[in-house]
DNA sequence: GTCTATATCAGGATAGAC
DNA sequence: GTCTATCCTGATATAGAC
């Protein structure tokens, strides 16, 4: 799986080839088939295996790494804030990880708009995504509605989308991704604080 | 060129088959490899041919429908603000041409992940883009910087991009894409309107 | 479970007639 | 300019041994 998605990052979902996959896992082709049965299995398995790997580092993973700002769990708005910005921008780093995932992540959504098989694992994802977004956003404007803060995450999850693809094609600098990523924060939190 | 279009609305970039293509045009595959060389020849004169559609209709098109609330050309703030909203709107748009467009332009940017040569037609069309949507910004709000502008622009576009993709992969209603787009553009002017 | 062939086929591209 | 016929590469998938 490891290797499908680097495959993947490198050729895209549409020019995934078997051999090449094999031969990344350093094992031949014929093993692929026995263990996923046909080129569409390998994709399902890989564009879960991503999904689930999207999920697990959009999430936090380190905690106290040092911003020491305050204690208690949860924390306030402006940790939040904070969080929520680590979160945004983690999408956006010349890591080879993070690259990979990006590429794939963006692969499997393109590639959707042609196969209507791939929606379901997509759909569920970026749900998820959203409400993670817009929890955060609650959690630095507690009075906000609900509709207005998912509304804003999908607004910031779909920019992010559209930049991260900018920034993969090559037509966008990663610093400037990440300016346009926290002007955008900036500007969804001023506008939910005004609501009401 | 709009059968070649029409097949890579269907198929996507990657997806097109010359064979399909030829069928489409009612011709046989010589004749369009005696007129485009090769695959990739076909790929780039559609891919031109797209490009020029959009800027068409991304342009004003009916000026004088109607709308009658002002007289001068250049129009006032509030023209112009419309005229933001249609220009933005018209992505998203459950017709033929447009959908063919929209799915279009989104094959281009994620194959452009893959295929560099693809690129430099996309940063064109893309700077235009932000450009002119850059412009129009600026025609509301006349005494916000340009670089402000921009970026509001590049925020808009980029936005449009993302969630045209989802409106394309059936994971995002259309109407709902129209509001969230309305949305953006009330917080984006309204940011720029707070600036100074 | 894993490999080395190999069958099979799709699709890009060309030859050569008209 | 346009067609029919065909070549040929590259990629999926399978057979069968170990």
């Amino acid at each position: 799986m490891e290797g499908a998605a680097r495959v993947i990052a490198r050729r895209g979902v549409r020019g995934l080839r078997v051999a090449e996959l094999a031969a990344e896992a350093g094992v031949s082709t014929a093993l692929v088939y026995y263990h996923f049965q046909d080129r569409a299995g390998v994709l399902r398995h890989t564009l879960e295996f991503i999904s689930d790997r999207a999920e697990r580092y959009t999430s936090n993973e380190d905690e106290g790494e040092g911003e020491g700002e305050g204690e208690d769990d949860g924390g306030g708005p402006h940790d939040a804030r904070q969080e929520l910005e680590r979160s945004l921008l983690l999408e956006f780093q010349d890591v080879p990880e993070v690259r990979e995932n990006s590429t794939a992540w963006g692969e499997l959504r393109a590639s959707a708009v042609f196969e209507p098989e791939l929606r379901g694992d997509l759909a569920g994802a970026t749900l998820t995504w959203i409400h993670d977004v817009a929890g955060l956003l609650g959690r630095t404007r507690p009075t906000a509605p609900a509709p207005a803060l998912t509304a804003s995450a999908e607004r910031l999850t779909g920019l992010l989308e559209g930049l991260s693809t900018r920034w993969l094609s090559g037509a966008l600098p990663l610093n400037h991704a990440r300016e346009l990523v926290r002007e955008a924060i900036s500007i969804e939190l001023d506008a939910l604080g005004r609501i009401i």
